[in-house]
DNA sequence: GTAGATCTAG
DNA sequence: CTAGATCTAC
């Protein structure tokens, strides 16, 4: 089984890139993020034309997710509130950043961290803030999925958590998607039992996901990895592969972030 | 010596469409109009670069005029100050409507006369001066150039001088570009002695060189002809063929216009 | 640097 | 419907 993860900065403008990325790399789930667009206006046809199940949670403007299945999807859910209730999850869920779905008994949970502006900011405090929730959410979710849960964790997180993760790691701590709240907070969510995937099979840094569009990042490979597969342990002894396809970076009108995919040795 | 006028509609969008199609269609002066651009952002090397001559008028957004020429020209002057002075010509000047040079003996008037926005208005009022302004303008270049002129006056007129030129003409009169009023204002300016040389080759209506971007109009052939060459009779004599080339409207982000071009029968 | 929203212009 | 300007967000 495969499984990508892919923030498209919009689901519109990238719809060429993502169809024929699709073509190329028959992967049976993919995760999107930043779709930018309201359900009504996500392009479902192109993608259910081509025989793909799609399971959207979208907004205008901002954010937006998406599960791209090439089989159905079982017990789709949409944001932390079907799992936490109301009362717990308060105003998070307006903005749509979770969604998740089951094939084969492994539960998908795709995600577009808040990406928290600066350092201090309000926004950062409202990262911090999604993250305590995320874990509450995946903990509820574990208790659900029996004693040796089957869950993937995809998506952009915003975070790269170690300095191996970033080109230039100097002066980290001031960066957003860097400092050391941030890494907590996500180790915090992490220590449920997630194991970062694409690190079981490549030790080395200088292998990144997202490069800023500013100042030919690309170009220089000054990039940070910030788009993850964490897995429950039950996956993670089954995962056979973990790799970032550049490719599409390389396209005009790329998306900032490059697809990142996990092979699991399952049957289908 | 085959002269084209084309309104591309930003030349920066569009300048994958000019260059492809001046390297198919080698014109000695292409006619530009909408270019959209200040002097200093007109993307000079791409035609430098392939040997052109570039005569350029622009403004920040709105309206700009250039001449894209295979070889030199002469005696090129951009509005109409240059030649009426400042007292009679006004505010008009502000917007970069006109550029004109000579090639061969031949003027070449470049004009992307207002479009008016609506009968009555105050655009509307704006473009029937202009008209008037235009008439002084021509005239006395026509005195400038001999007994004899050879003038060629092309671009976008934003009138349909008939009937035959609208995909519909019902209810015309009240519409912008084929009211009474900016026809009369236009025949005025012909009857300083110039002709349609379009209308030398081509009897019948159908024939179009603008569509609206809206319902489809290119698709259905709801054109209008408001993209001319008008010509003195010196020059009238000599023409040999006008054809409005529809290939570049049929393309990926095309522009709402398609070039125009006649060819005269003079040694280079 | 890129994308979307909103505005103006055509 | 398309393009540019300005704004916000990333």
């Amino acid at each position: 089984m495969k499984i990508a993860t892919w923030n498209v900065n919009s689901i519109r403008t990238r719809l060429e890139h993502v169809l024929n990325w699709l073509q190329a790399n028959p992967v049976d789930v993919l995760c999107v993020q930043e779709t930018k667009v309201i359900d009504a206006d996500f392009p479902r046809s192109p993608f259910t034309d081509l025989g793909y199940h799609l399971y959207i949670s979208g907004q205008k403007s901002y954010n937006g997710v998406a599960l791209i299945s090439r089989t159905p999807l079982e017990d789709i859910t949409a944001g932390f509130t079907p799992i936490l209730g109301e009362s717990l999850v308060g105003e998070l869920d307006a903005q749509k950043r979770v969604i998740t779905g089951v094939l084969d008994g492994i539960r998908i949970v795709n995600l577009y961290v808040p990406n928290g502006s600066e350092v201090g900011s309000e926004k950062y405090v409202y990262k911090l803030r999604w993250l305590q929730v995320l874990r509450e959410y995946l903990a509820a979710l574990c208790l659900k999925d029996s004693s040796q849960p089957k869950i993937l964790v995809c998506g952009d997180f915003n975070i790269a958590l170690e300095d191996r993760d970033i080109h230039n790691p100097k002066g980290r701590e001031k960066h957003i998607m860097a400092s050391d709240h941030e890494r907590a907070a996500l180790q915090t969510v992490l220590e449920l039992g997630f194991a970062d995937v694409f690190r079981k099979f490549t030790e080395d840094g200088g292998h990144f996901s997202w490069w800023d569009y500013r100042s030919g990042s690309f170009q220089r490979n000054s990039g940070w990895r910030i788009d993850h597969h964490y897995l429950t342990p039950a996956l993670y002894e089954r995962a056979i592969a973990c790799t970032i396809d550049v490719a599409p970076r390389q396209l005009e009108k790329p998306s900032d972030h490059a697809p990142v995919t996990v092979e699991l040795e399952v049957a289908l």
